[in-house]
DNA sequence: GTGGTCTAGACCACC
DNA sequence: GTGGTCTAGACCACA
């Protein structure tokens, strides 16, 4: 996995978690890897592996069972998909909305743009 | 002003400027205010203010006189628009798009938002 | 059995036992469950419920015999009463006392809780 | 600082903070230490330090500005009471009840301590 | 083995 | 100077 730079590599490996647990490969109530398998699949140290737990056990989509490691809670799937979007109905789009007036891009253009990336 | 958290405060500086250029309060070829006044206006260390006028005169839509301060440059609306469409088309855009998809949402839903936004 | 995640689950079995004893459902001299027997009727780890006795009879409220189990130790009672009275009277309770004065909290107010709760 | 051994440091220093808060030593809206200085003010790493203020700040009493340290919170004093209250009332008093019925201790003899141990 | 806490030291962007 | 992120390595309690 590469990081980018602009984003901490512990978010980012919460978005990668996201993601497992969306398609199921991670699914709900089952064990996720540990710290320490997480940190060497994705080559970070376990500390950042353990960043990115701790934030996505804060938000309630995993918990700990003590020596036994993490797992996927029950409506991780829900809880997730509504985090995300509210943030894209509350944060991206009206701040995308903004920018195209002040730049007086039609929504149409976006929309054709929209065509073209699908092709 | 009140500064997002989320950007460089100096970024957000950046951007209150260059509104001011696109509409005109502050014309191409004129005197703009000067860091200190900048950073008293806004409320923000001169240092921050300074920041983003060095942005600015990297970017040439600014440049400076020295002892008289700084200066709108010749073209810097041009310059400006097609910085941030740049910005817009080939990041912000793209990215939102890929969040639409990993989410399931259809473009339509974001022209319907659209539409409701402008009201 | 529910295991709260903020005590060690070992020391939540020894209370599990403790109150086994003070109800008399294991008497004195008696032989208590095996520690695999424990472990599967709690849903626990033997490894955990292994060490739930060994704590116990660090206390001297068991005792084993090899090769036919652990018993109740005579006296268990009086001991445990004891042990839990002191843990109640030097520890719980000044705690408690301070943290009420912390938050301006009477004794009172505390006596009209206790009479509710009974309720 | 002294600490205690049962309870994690990031967490006493937490504790410590809220005191300060709630006395009005650190006012609301006021810059609170660094977390460099508070380290070095209770002997221990900064990133120790800093894991406290991770945790006010998801608690939403202080906040940070970027560049400029921490500050209390506005509305930081209620926060932390109900916090602290809800605290007490939902967990540890009814817990201390439970085992003052399990060890057959009445609420006299509570009432009859706590009047001691203001003395 | 697991999570959890702590230290030491480094680097970065930002103010 | 500030917060914030990351690494490396250590130790502990717990299962």
């Amino acid at each position: 996995m590469d990081f980018k730079s602009n984003k901490p590599i512990y978010l980012q490996i919460v978005d990668f978690c996201f993601q497992k647990m969306l398609i199921q490969e991670w699914p709900e109530e089952d064990r996720i890897p540990s710290v320490r398998e997480l940190g060497s699949m994705l080559q970070v140290n376990p500390n950042t592996a353990m960043r990115a737990f701790e934030y996505m056990q804060a938000e309630n989509v995993i918990y700990s069972k003590r020596g036994m490691g993490y797992f996927v809670a029950e409506g991780a799937r829900k809880l997730i998909l509504n985090l995300q979007k509210k943030d894209f109905f509350e944060e991206t789009l009206p701040e995308t909305f903004n920018t195209m007036k002040l730049l007086g891009i039609s929504i149409d253009e976006v929309v054709e743009r929209y065509k073209q990336s699908g092709e």
